[in-house]
DNA sequence: AGCGTGACGCAGG
DNA sequence: ACCTGCGCCACGC
């Protein structure tokens, strides 16, 4: 049974994230037309099922940080996944703001 | 039905 | 750059 529609709409914003770029929650709440539901974001992905086919690694916290757990299993997952894309993390572990949606450069 | 919790973000200090 | 408080919404007790 299908999820609720507010959850279908952020699952869209993230599938439109391009292969080897980042977009933060707040962006995909955006994006998915809840402007102020970032944290909605975090939730719905926190539900999605590792078989849906949505690139969630994309999604990173507005630091540019990778938002799970740090020494959690998907954790590891999601920088692996991103580094095999092209997105390079700085010396601090966090990915430059060239790699975010609506970035001029990159 | 209330309350705490959480893959967040922003304004303040 | 760091910490705190608050808003947001769905879930599980």
């Amino acid at each position: 049974m299908p999820l609720s529609p507010r959850w279908s709409r952020i699952y869209a914003a993230v599938r439109r994230i391009p292969r080897g770029r980042v977009a933060s929650y707040g962006q995909v709440a955006d994006r998915a037309g809840l402007e102020g539901h970032a944290r909605q974001v975090g939730y719905a992905l926190h539900a999605l099922p590792s078989k849906s086919g949505v690139p969630w690694h994309r999604v990173v916290n507005v630091r540019g940080e990778i938002s799970l757990r740090t020494g959690g299993d998907s954790h590891e997952l999601q920088r692996l996944l991103l580094e095999a894309e092209g997105v390079e993390l700085d010396e601090r572990g966090r990915i430059p703001r060239s790699y975010f949606i609506h970035s001029k450069t990159r």
